[in-house]
Formats: C-alpha cells, sequence, structure tokens
DNA sequence: AGTCACTGTTGCAGTCACTGCACTTAATCC
DNA sequence: GGATTAAGTGCAGTGACTGCAACAGTGACT
C-alpha cells in the first residue's frame, strides 16, 4: 500500500512547499478573506494541525519561508566603502539564496498575491522590521568610518546614532520600492535580477532634490 | 438610580475614549500579547459586543481614531515652496484636529504602545498607505515645479513620477522616525510640538550623506 | 400619557485562527 | 527485531470577531 494509508510521508520541504502553493493559488483565485486554512489543508492534503507544524500563522505560509536577511559579507565591504550610501545599503538585504522555493513560479505568484492585498504586505514589512535594528548598527558604523576620514569632532560623533536612525527608517521605505519595482518589473514572467546600477543612478538624482 | 442599573448611558465619544484609554493602558503594563479583549471590556466597563461595535478589530482599539491625514493648505504651499523638499514633505501629514482625543496624554502613551509592538506598527504603516497616493501626487507637483524653474528638458520630466514614488517611500520610512523621535521627547508629559526647524536642520546634515 | 423612532448596549451562538498535549504510523538505525 | 526519530493526526480549548435578536433609556411628536 504505497497509497496514502492514512498518514502521508514526505519530507519537510515537499509538505511545505505543497502547502505555500496551494495557499498562494487559492489566495489568488478566491481572495485572501474567502480562504480558509481548512481550504488550503484540503488542497495541499493535509491536516490543519500538520498546516500549523509547518507555519506558524497563515500569513507566514503565504508570505513562504524565505525571509529577507543580511547579507553578512556585503555587510563588512559596506562599512568601509566610499560608494552612495543609501544605494549600497538597499543592496545588503537579500532572500537567503538556499531558502529559495524549488519551482521559480511560486515567486512570481506570491508577489501578484501579496501586491493586492494590504494585509499581507502590512505582514511583509512586519518581517522588515525584524532585522532593522541590525541594519541600523551597520550603517552607524559605517557613518563614523566616514566621519573619521573626514575628521570630525567629538560633536559630530555623537550626532551620528541619531542619524543612523533616520537613514534606517529612510532605507525601510526605500526597501518597500524596490520590492515594488522589482516585482512590476518581472510581470508574469521569471523574476529577473535586481538592478542596482539603475536604482544607484536613479537614487543619486533623487537625493540631490531632497534638501 | 443613576448608577449602571443595566446598560449605561454615555456619548459614542466617551466610551470610544474611554476603550481607547484602557486599552493603551493595559498593553503598556502587560504587553499585547498578554492583553484580551476581555480584559479591555472589564477595564472599560463595557462588554465585549459594544467592544466591536466601537473598533473593527483589537488593534483598531489601540492605534485610535484619529487617523492621519494631508493638511490640504500646506499642501499647496509646499507644491510652490523653495525650500528642503523632504523636511517639508514630512510636515504635510497631521493628525486631523477634530478627531485628536480630549485626553493629550492618549497620544503619548499611544506611540510608546505601539512602537514598541512590530504588530502594531505593521498596522499603522498599512494606514499610511492609504494617504500615500495622495502623496504622491503632491511630491509630483512639486518636482515638476522645480523641474521647470530649473529648465529641464522632455527626459528629465517624463522620469519625474518615479523619483516621486521613491520620495514618497522615502517619506514613509522618515514619517514613523518623526513619531517616534517626537514620543521619546515627549516623555510622560504633555506633547510639545513638532519641533520643524529641529528635523529640518538634522535631516540636512543627513541628505548629504546619502548619495 | 402613549406611541414612535433612535441610540447605545448586551447576550448568545457560531466561525476562524491558532495552541498544547497525547498519540499513531513509517522510515531508520543499531 | 527492537529502539529511535520524523512526519503527521485528533481533540479540546482559547481568543478574535460576526450576525442576529433583543432591551433600555432618550427625546419628540400628538
Amino acid at each position: 500500500m504505497s497509497t496514502e494509508p492514512g498518514t502521508r510521508r514526505r519530507g519537510v520541504a515537499e509538505t511545505t512547499a505543497a502547502i505555500e502553493s496551494a495557499a498562494i493559488d487559492l489566495v489568488i483565485e478566491h481572495g485572501y478573506d474567502q480562504v480558509t486554512v481548512d481550504m488550503i489543508c484540503q488542497a495541499a492534503g493535509i491536516s490543519q494541525r500538520t498546516f500549523f507544524n509547518h507555519f506558524k500563522t497563515k500569513d507566514a505560509a503565504l508570505l513562504g519561508t524565505d525571509e529577507p536577511a543580511i547579507d553578512q559579507q556585503a555587510a563588512r565591504e559596506f562599512i568601509v566603502s566610499d560608494g552612495p550610501l543609501l544605494a549600497e545599503a538597499a543592496g545588503l538585504v537579500r532572500i537567503e539564496p538556499d531558502r529559495l522555493p524549488a519551482d521559480p513560479s511560486l515567486i512570481v505568484r506570491r508577489i501578484d498575491a501579496v501586491s493586492q492585498n494590504p494585509m499581507l504586505l502590512a505582514r511583509q514589512m512586519e518581517r522588515l522590521t525584524a532585522i532593522e535594528d541590525e541594519l541600523r548598527q551597520i550603517i552607524a558604523l559605517r557613518l563614523r568610518q566616514d566621519a573619521i576620514k573626514a575628521g570630525a569632532d567629538d560633536a559630530e560623533l555623537a550626532d551620528l546614532p541619531e542619524q543612523a536612525e533616520i537613514i534606517t527608517h529612510l532605507l525601510a521605505g526605500l526597501m518597500r520600492y524596490v520590492g515594488l519595482s522589482w516585482a512590476r518589473r518581472a510581470g508574469d514572467g521569471t523574476p529577473p535580477p535586481i538592478d542596482a546600477g539603475h536604482l544607484t543612478e536613479r537614487l543619486g538624482r533623487v537625493i540631490r532634490k531632497l534638501g
């Protein structure tokens, strides 16, 4: 009896992927509010309890397991770099490559579903706040580096933490733009890599106008 | 028998304010997760059903009824202004004065509670997205004004909407900072007015470092 | 005084998201 | 072949939230 005589037997990754895929498809078809966890479970062929063993919340299943994180190597380079601060900082946050879903179309479907839904968008923002502390510290280090190079006095150095905080908040807003514009460019095909050069150039033009 | 012989009699505003105040205090004391709607109801002296007649969700009670909105008069001045773009734009978003709670300390307590909690922060962000479209259009007008003054060519003008979008996202991040630092400065006393000059000066120093 | 509409409030029953605990079954290791 | 572990399940319970029906004051009209 190899055909599911009760408890399914598959790897964690497979089940997780099945849940994610089923959840996204259902939300795209019926809308976020109309989809219950029970429906997702039925579509994925599992029990509700198993669903919550794989995902902490319904939203988590829709956002997926690929959380944004700071690229530590890039962060070390960032601190001592001379390049444009904001554009470079935006490049620090990436999705861990080993957590990317096996099915690439899932990402596009997900962005489609998430961008339609304010609730999910808010949750996605919430994820970013998790790494904001880390980000602020890295930016503070970079500011310190820059200030020392420029021969700053003590009063200026003392103000850097506050400045780092402002920049971190600006960056949080910027990252939302990066995500959105990337999704927009992806359309319904395979997502293209983020164009760092393009972002840098455009940001440069924008920043000059802010002051 | 004037003392609550069953159904309380007070205006909507009074009950709403009582709920908000009780909710905030409980969250500050016990933390978001530890506070149930039932607890809030008990503290405010109402039934659960009444709670949900006043607020759609538990989060809504904590965020309050005073939603941020754009000051239209200020917006008109902003479009033709020569001042620092980002700092001035941050001043456009205000809480409608007639929706301010009677008890001024409530705002400070609320920001305190909200800033502690990622869940609530996300919800607050969600509210801001409601006015982001409007904000983007205003910024686009200002950019156009500036560009024409500077004698920009068609290619530059065509890029302005995209730039406006980036700035709007940066601004969304900045507003979070403004709220936080304002609450921090308020401490536990009466909230002081936001110091526009201070913000402008500090932002100017920061923006120079972004490029 | 009697009726009427309105407002603020309530209880109750039910759905949905989510959790803790105890338990089964299938694969794996020794 | 028995012990261990990984994946999954059932169940009972909590907390957020909704729809429905009802009830009590408040004022207004007659």
